[in-house]
DNA sequence: GCAAAAGTGTTTATGATACACCCATGA
DNA sequence: TCATGGGTGTATCATAAACACTTTTGC
C-alpha cells in the first residue's frame, strides 16, 4: 500500500503505535561479566537478593531494531494500534510481546508526533505509556539478543528520539515520587521502609535523611503495617509495610486485561494525582474526527 | 474506502485526530440574553471592560456537531492529523479552524483511545490539547450557530467523552496554576496583582489572601514591574507587571506555526514545570511501528 | 476627610531538616 | 557485650496562613 505521491504523503495522516519505557530496580553494578560487544553492563537485574548496598539503581529493557532505519540499535519495545483495544491494552501488549513482563504500575507518558522523528521513514505518532516493574515481576523473564536491560544512566546510543523519550520518563518518575505512591511499585507487594527508603534515593540520586523519610511517609498514611517483622540479618528486626491502596478499592479496572501468572489487575493508575483515575473509568463514547467539518 | 468485515475491523487500527480544550477568562453572569433553545449564557467572554467583579469564570467554545453520532450536540474543535505537521501544529489549525483564536498557552493534554469511546462509529484516538487565550485575543472572532463560549460550570451535554475531556484539562489547569505561571496566560501580556488574583480566584474557587498572594507571586520572581501604574478609577494606582520569562528567551519555537494577526510564536509550553520544554525541542527522529517485531 | 483599593508588618502554625540518641537482635 | 540496623526525640529553620495596619489616590 504505497502513497502516490510526496504531498498526498505529507497531507495524509501518520502512523500511530505505542511504546513502553519499562523501569525496574537493579543493582548498583552488574555482576556478571561486560558484554562482548563493548556494550555497558546488561544482564537483568537481579531483584530477589537482599543485598541492600547493590539494589539501588533503575534499569530498563529495550529492544534491538531489525529494520532501517537504525538497523541494529537499541528501542523501546512498542508495537501497534487495534481497534478493539484501549491503549492501556495495546501498551500491556506491547509490553509482554516483547519482554513478558507484568507491571505494577502504567500510566500513559506522552504523545510524541514531531514530522522531524521520522527520520526520513514513515511519519510515526507514538503514544507513549511508562510502566514499573516490582521486584519478582522479573521471574520468568528470558533476555535474548534482541532484548536487554541497561542501567538508566549507562544507556546505549537508542534510535529515534526514545532517549529523550526515556529522560522524559525519569522525569516523570522522579517527580512523581515526591507526591505519590509510585515508589512501592518498584518493590514487592510488602516490604520495610529501609527498602523504600532506598527506592526514594535510588530514583533522585540526592541522600535523604532516614529518620525524617519515616515520619514523612508514616505519616503520609499511605502505608500499612502488616504486624510482620523482617527475620533476616542479625539485627532488630524490621516492621514491613504495604501499600494501603487496596483500603481504597478502584472503582472500575484500568483495564480487562488478565492473564499471565501475574494478575494484570495490580497495574493500576496513580489514584491520588492522576486526576484520569478518576475521570477516565468514565463510559464509553466515539469521537470520529470530523469536528471541524461544520 | 469500508472495512471488510467485523474482525477486519476490529483488528485495524483505529483513527486519529485533535482536539483542543480552549479556555478564556469570561464574565461571571453573561451580558446578553438568554438563548431561543434554552441553553444556559453564551455570549462570548468580553475581555475588554476593566470591571473586576464581573470577570471571574473561565469559558470555553465548543462546536455543534453536524454528524452522526451526537448530531447536534455540542463538542470540542478538533481536526486531522497530517504526516508534515506537528501535533501541535495540528491542535493549532483545529483550534483555528474553528475560532480563529490565537492561543497564549498550548500543552497537550492526554491521549484518549479507548475503543469505548467510539459509541458504535469508527473507532478514535484523540491526541487533546489544552490552549489557554489570554484577554484581548478574542478580538477577531465571530460566533456563528455552530460555535459558542459556555461557561466552565454550565456546559450543555457534550457529544462523546468531552464532557471528561473537559473536567480534566480543567484539573489540570487548577492543578497547574499552584507551580507555574499559566495563570498569566489568560490575561493580557501586562496586569495588576489584583488582576492575577482574581484569576486564582476564579480558576480554584477558594478564596486566597491578596496580602499573602502578593508576597508569594512577588518573592516567586516570575513577575516583572513594568513601572507603569493604573490610571483608573479614583483609588491609589496599582503597579502593573508583567511575566517575566521574556528574560528567559525560548530554546527553540516549540513550533514554526506563524500567521495570522497575534504571533504565533507568543504560544509556549510552561517553561518551568513542564520537562517536554526541555527535552522536546528535541532533535529529529522517526519512529516506524515494528519495534516489537523483532 | 472619606471611601476604596494598594501595599506592608507581625504573629502564629505547620512542616522540613539536621542530628543526637535509644532499642532490639544475632553472633 | 558489641556491632548493626531499627526506630524516636528534639531543636532549628523556612514557609504558609491570618489578619491588623498603613499608604495613596479621586472625589
Amino acid at each position: 500500500m504505497g502513497f502516490g505521491n510526496v504531498s498526498e504523503r505529507r497531507s495524509a495522516p501518520p502512523q500511530v503505535g505505542v511504546s513502553v519505557v519499562i523501569l525496574a530496580l537493579g543493582p548498583k553494578h552488574s555482576q556478571i561479566s561486560q558484554n562482548s560487544d563493548g556494550d555497558v553492563p546488561l544482564n537483568k537485574p537481579d531483584m530477589n537478593n537482599g543485598d541492600r548496598s547493590d539494589r539501588s539503581r533503575l534499569w530498563l529493557p529495550l529492544v534491538r531494531r531489525v529494520k532501517q532505519p537504525f538497523l541494529g540499535d537499541w528501542a523501546l519495545p512498542g508495537g501497534g494500534l487495534r481497534a478493539d483495544r484501549s491503549l492501556e491494552q495495546s501498551a500491556f501488549a506491547a509490553l509482554e510481546s516483547t519482554t513478558a513482563l507484568h507491571p505494577r504500575y502504567l500510566e500513559q507518558l506522552y504523545t510524541f508526533g514531531d514530522p522531524e522523528r521520522s527520520h526520513g521513514g514513515l511519519p510515526m505518532v507514538s503514544i507513549v505509556y511508562w510502566a514499573l516493574v516490582g521486584q519478582g515481576e522479573t521471574a520468568g523473564f528470558e533476555e535474548g539478543d534482541n532484548v536487554r536491560w541497561f542501567p538508566e544512566d549507562t544507556l546505549p546510543p537508542l534510535a529515534f528520539d526514545h532517549r529523550e523519550i526515556v529522560d522524559y520518563a525519569l522525569t516523570r518518575l522522579r517527580s512523581k515520587i515526591e507526591y505519590s505512591d509510585v515508589a512501592t511499585r518498584l518493590l514487592g507487594p510488602t516490604f520495610t521502609l529501609r527498602q523504600l527508603h532506598d527506592v526514594y534515593e535510588a530514583i533522585d540520586g540526592k541522600l535523604v535523611d532516614l529518620a525524617n523519610f519515616r515520619r514523612k511517609i508514616l505519616a503520609s498514611g499511605m502505608l500499612e503495617d502488616t504486624g510482620e517483622k523482617t527475620r533476616e540479618g542479625r539485627q532488630r528486626p524490621a516492621t514491613i509495610y504495604r501499600y494501603a491502596s487496596e483500603r481504597t478499592p478502584r472503582i472500575s479496572a484500568p483495564y480487562a486485561f488478565d492473564g499471565g501468572e501475574v494478575n494484570a489487575a495490580t497495574v493500576e493508575r496513580d489514584p491520588v494525582d492522576d486526576a484520569l483515575s478518576a475521570l477516565m473509568p468514565s463510559r464509553p463514547e466515539r469521537r470520529r474526527h470530523a469536528e471541524h467539518a461544520q
